[in-house]
This record gives structure tokens, C-alpha cells and sequence, in this order.
DNA sequence: TCTGGGGTCCTAGGACCC
DNA sequence: TCTGGGGTCCTAGGACCC
């Protein structure tokens, strides 16, 4: 077994209000929250009034009255982002970025040009601190699961190393919610038996563990507990799935409501999928009520596609299933759409026996081959004159949108 | 009463095949 | 003819993460 402590987990603080206020120094010492209805992220100051991202816009003012609300200058929070993951990549090229804001590194065979890895740590924070103008807290241990908790130990703007030889010791006073993969549902199911730390957690029977969460989450916590984590740096992983989504309020459950909506999400999934030379065999529909209840609907087809206006209408006809499966139902609040089954593709030649296929299965659709030609011709005249330069009928008049795309892009995986 | 958006993995049941 | 086991694929729903 590898016994030196070359893991490092490093993790931007408070990331978007951190930018904001760098960007405005008026912000800075003051409770902030980036984002309106939603909030998106709160500095610390914020955070010490028990504002935290998820929470409504209103809730975080009853807790926060003097809260500030900025509104997103998500350019810079790319370009900050990139530019702090850069720094760490300067130390080792086994870097596996996991967000926009987070990445861990391993250092393992670059200590002979930069020190140990604690040294290489010390300098990535001070890069980032005197470079860029960010905070940003770094966790240093032998596996991704201990260098990942040290980091939130050491948050904000904090360094912890996890000393190889006291890794049981560290871990078992810790909260089980600190753990990947223990949400709420999870620390609430085992705190029902007395289960609140990692320590009580190693000591409780595998067994039980599988009994009480099933075998994946059973097995996956009992080697965590134990310290027996398996993972490894994966510098490039292939995304198993493109989707978008859009809330909608509260808007009626018609055809004149939910068809510009797919068309819009089918634009922007299909786009995206063909800009990476990818297309999915399986497509999903979600659909959520007003009361926030969601259903979904899927379908499998014999081959992948990419081609906007067909996976458009395999949606439609997805949620027009869903609707009549719910006649009681008459207001919806978010439509979402997602490709998975991804595969790679390299021309058109393996969309075309789809949309024959499909045209077969479904009288009324034509010309596949057509579709998937004007679907190319649009992606270049977008790359030149720029994403609204262009679009289909219903779609480019613009709808509602709750998000700007400009955040909506930051959250998506390189596919 | 204005609850975001983009993902990953797991489970359970049914269909189907050997 | 009946019974059983194992494997794979698909769908729907959940839990979790950032």
C-alpha cells in the first residue's frame, strides 16, 4: 500500500461571493449572497447568519436583513476558476477537476522539483491568495476521501495534513455528514441508530451498515469508515449524460407551454452534444407539478441521435405521456430534458439510419437527414454571430429564463 | 407564498434470453 | 411440462454532489 500522504484536495472558499467581492471591494467584510430567487452562493459573513446556497432569496433576508444581492459576473467566475486550477496543475499534471471550484492533484513524483507536499500546498494557497485575490482551503492526505475532508477541516482559508500515521484518529471524532456520499437523508437514517460519528460508524457491523443502507452505500461507508479508499486521480473522465432544465413558476400544462420550452432545452442539449461530436440513445423528460412532485419518462432507441428537432418531439411525446397519465394535474413548474447512453460519433452517417427509423416509427416527422444538415448549418452561423443570431421559430423569440445561460454554462460538464 | 441547474450512481421490478 | 437460476437491458424513482 502507498503510505505517503501525496493527496491534495483543493477547494475555493465561498467561490462566486469570493469573486464579487473581489471584484468589488465595497462587498468585502459585508454578508452577501450571489443569485435572486435562489441562493446561489453567500459569503462568509453571510454563512454566520445561517444564509447557505440552495436557501430561497426570501429566507436568507428574514435571516439576514442587511443581506446584500449581487447579481453574477460569471465570466470572471470561469476565468477565476480556470486560473486557480491552473496554479494547482503548475505542480503536477494528475489533476481530476470535480467543479468549477475544486479539484484534487496528486504530487507523487514532483516533490524532487517542488518539496513535499505540504510545502507544494503552502505555495499553491499563497499563488492563489497573491495572484488572483482568492481565498482558498487545501487538504493534504494519502487518499482522495481524507484529503477531501481535510480540506472542509481546514476551511475557510485553512491548510490541514493528515498525518498517515494518525488517519484513524482524525477521522473518528468527525461527523458522518462529512463523508462523500452522506446527504441528509443518509446522516438522519443512521443517527436513528445512534450513529453519528465516523468512529461509530467503523464500529458498527458491515452487515448492519448494508442491512440499514443497502449494499452499495453499505459496503462504500464501511470502507470509508475504515479508511480504505480505492479511488484514484482520473485526469479526464467522459460525461455519461447531457441534459437541461428550466423552472417554470407556475405555468398551465398545455402544448403552448411546454412545446417552446422543449424546443428551447432540445437546442441547447443537441448544440452541445454536436459541438463534442456526441449523441445518446436514451432520452428522459422530467416533468415537476406545482406541489414540486416530479415524474420522468424515458425512452431507449435503436440508435443515437443528436438532431434538435427530433429529440424535441421524442420529449414532447414523452410529456404528453406524462400529462395524460396525470389528468388531474394542470399546472407544471419545471420541464427537463437529458441524453444519456452517449456515444461517440463522427458524422452524420450514424444520425441518419435514426431519423429514417424514426420517421417510420412516427408518421408526420420526415427528413431526418435534412434536419440534421440544417442543424450544422445553424451550429456555424452561431459559432460566428454568436448563439442568438439564430434559432427555431418559437425559440428564438426568448422565453422567461429564471438563470442567465451564462451561469447555466458554468455548471456544465465537459461532455 | 415566485423553491436553480447540471450532473453521477444505485435500487427495484419487469421483460427477455439462455 | 414445470421449475429454477443467472445475466442483461430497460424504466422510474431516489440520494447525493457541486
Amino acid at each position: 500500500m502507498d503510505t505517503a500522504a501525496t493527496i491534495l484536495h483543493a477547494d475555493l472558499d465561498a467561490f462566486y461571493a469570493s469573486v464579487e467581492q473581489l471584484l468589488d471591494p465595497s462587498l468585502r467584510g459585508k454578508p452577501i449572497a450571489v443569485g435572486g430567487g435562489v441562493v446561489l452562493a453567500a459569503s462568509y459573513e453571510a454563512k454566520a447568519f445561517g444564509v447557505h446556497g440552495g436557501m430561497t432569496g426570501r429566507r436568507a433576508r428574514e435571516l439576514c436583513p442587511q443581506l446584500t444581492f449581487v447579481g453574477g459576473q460569471f465570466k470572471h467566475y470561469q476565468r477565476l476558476g480556470d486560473a486557480a486550477i491552473k496554479v494547482v496543475g503548475d505542480f503536477t499534471p494528475l489533476v481530476e477537476r470535480i467543479s468549477i471550484d475544486e479539484a484534487f492533484a496528486d504530487v507523487a513524483g514532483t516533490e524532487h522539483l517542488f518539496g513535499p507536499p505540504v510545502e507544494i500546498a503552502r505555495a499553491i494557497r499563497r499563488r492563489v491568495r497573491t495572484e488572483l485575490g482568492l481565498p482558498i482551503s487545501l487538504g493534504v492526505a494519502r487518499t482522495k476521501h481524507l484529503a477531501k475532508i481535510a480540506s472542509q477541516v481546514a476551511k475557510p482559508d485553512g491548510l490541514v495534513f493528515v498525518d498517515p500515521a494518525t488517519e484513524l484518529d482524525f477521522l473518528h471524532d468527525l461527523p458522518v455528514e462529512l463523508m462523500w456520499g452522506v446527504g441528509p437523508i443518509t446522516r438522519a437514517r443512521l443517527a436513528d441508530n445512534d450513529i453519528r460519528t465516523i468512529g461509530q460508524l467503523a464500529a458498527t457491523s458491515e452487515s448492519a451498515l448494508i442491512r440499514l443502507l443497502g449494499p452499495a452505500a453499505g459496503d462504500k461507508l464501511s470502507a470509508l469508515a475504515w479508511n480504505r479508499d480505492p479511488r484514484q486521480i482520473k485526469t479526464h473522465r467522459r460525461a455519461r449524460s447531457a441534459g437541461a432544465q428550466s423552472a417554470l413558476g407556475r405555468k398551465p400544462a398545455v402544448e403552448g407551454v411546454f412545446r417552446p420550452t422543449l424546443r428551447h432545452l432540445s437546442d441547447r442539449v443537441a448544440t452541445r452534444l454536436r459541438a463534442k461530436s456526441r449523441s445518446g440513445r436514451t432520452v428522459t423528460a422530467r416533468v415537476r407539478f406545482s406541489d414540486l412532485r416530479s415524474v420522468t419518462r424515458a425512452v431507449t432507441l435503436s440508435a443515437p441521435i443528436s438532431t434538435t428537432t427530433i429529440l424535441a418531439e421524442i420529449a414532447e411525446d414523452l410529456v404528453r405521456g406524462v400529462l395524460a397519465d396525470h389528468p388531474d394535474e394542470t399546472t407544471i413548474s419545471l420541464l427537463g430534458i437529458s441524453v444519456s447512453h452517449l456515444d461517440t460519433f463522427t458524422g452524420m452517417q450514424l444520425d441518419l439510419p435514426l431519423g429514417l427509423a424514426d420517421e417510420a416509427r412516427r408518421p408526420g416527422t420526415s427528413r431526418g437527414a435534412a434536419r440534421w444538415v440544417a442543424d450544422c448549418a445553424m451550429d456555424t452561423i452561431r459559432d460566428r454571430f454568436g448563439w442568438e443570431a439564430i434559432g427555431y421559430g418559437s425559440v428564438v423569440l426568448g422565453l422567461a429564463r429564471s438563470v442567465p445561460d451564462g451561469f447555466r454554462e458554468l455548471a456544465e460538464k465537459d461532455l
